[in-house]
DNA sequence: ACGCTAGTACACTGATCTGTGAAGTCGGCC
DNA sequence: GGCCGACTTCACAGATCAGTGTACTAGCGT
């Protein structure tokens, strides 16, 4: 349903970007088409022409935020000198570079709080990185020997996004507290099992 | 800002109720006063007489959840039988049967995520909502002679909240999760302290 | 009889919302 | 030359948005 953030005309990348923008950081509800295509130098109907609807460029911003998601957590697994328990936690370390530039929580978690329509075409895309990262949580730990992957990737998840939520939330940090609890619980199986 | 909850006319009493249900499950940006009055069988002008604004409408909804949400808390609390370890993880047995009744997640994350602005009554209540859960696990840590009660508060905030953002997205039991991860945090931490 | 509170009825403002229709411009490609 | 894709301009639809003004009614306590 989501366009190919990839194989953009000039006009739709700069409404792309500036629909990024500012529905990261007013809302998608919040941001009227008309904003977004005064704010990228293009008209409402080119806008229309390219992306069809609102909802379908609400699920491309998303797409391809999760694509560059994907790649920080990809490029955090890659960095040399990582133990196998040290790439179980390397997310967390992803995360802590990735909140320092963007403030306002999860862009999933947002969208997913404005969206409740079950048939909105970014509920998909939403949930899919977060299946993403449930299924790499397991794949690490498994790789790293460690007992109840699968469990242990629900835990680990839960801390992840508990800490996108309360670092935007409160003041603290909240992400150096989760990914010290990961490598606790990692810690506790690894002895156990 | 928000009204007290507790001292309110019979029409306002309606137009909260209705607006809490529409909030909820339809977002707050979503919905317009118009349903509001509509759904609670009120005119727009009582809404008006009585709220003075919809932005005191919503910060008056999240003040209503956030005192149900403490007594439900407090009520887990008063169980017979727990232990001092117990009650430090009790939170998340008053999440599992809370959630079991509202299946659009926490109202308070929902709402921070549609609400940017900083200047907006409702923010407010919402980061008290969580700053008291916060202080409430440190409290119990503490009561349960828990060394470093302050990170490890922080570090069940961060489950607490994570689990109820998986459970509202992902099929499976992120509370049970949540649950089993604090209660693995806590025996670390009971042994080593 | 008086005033107070709660609420109704309803029209109305001005702005904004998503989305469309029709016509025209521009450059590149075959 | 001919065509096509990208984009512009502008008007417009129909709905909805938050919020207001005015006039009215019903009940209650004093």
């Amino acid at each position: 349903m989501p366009l190919d953030p990839q194989t953009l005309t000039p006009g739709a990348r700069r409404i792309l970007d500036a629909a990024a923008a500012l529905f990261y950081e007013l809302g998608i509800t919040a941001v009227g088409v008309d904003l977004i295509a005064e704010r990228s130098g293009v008209t409402k109907r080119t806008l229309y022409d390219r992306f069809g609807s609102k909802d379908v460029l609400v699920a491309t911003y998303l797409a391809e935020r999760d694509q560059r998601w994907r790649a920080e957590v990809t490029a955090a697994l890659e960095r040399p000198g990582l133990s196998a328990l040290d790439r179980v936690t390397a997310p967390f370390d992803a995360l802590a570079a990735w909140t320092a530039q963007h403030s306002r929580g999860c862009a999933f978690i947002n969208a997913l709080a404005e969206l409740p329509d079950g048939g909105h075409p970014a509920r998909e895309v939403a949930a899919d990185e977060k299946r993403w990262l449930l299924a790499l949580f397991e794949r690490l730990a498994a790789e790293a020997g460690l007992a109840d992957a699968a469990p242990l990737a629900g835990e680990l998840l839960c801390l992840h996004e508990g800490a996108l939520v309360v670092g935007s939330v409160l003041p603290g940090d909240a992400i150096g507290d989760a990914g010290r609890a990961a490598r606790a619980l990692i810690a506790a199986r690894a002895w156990s099992g």
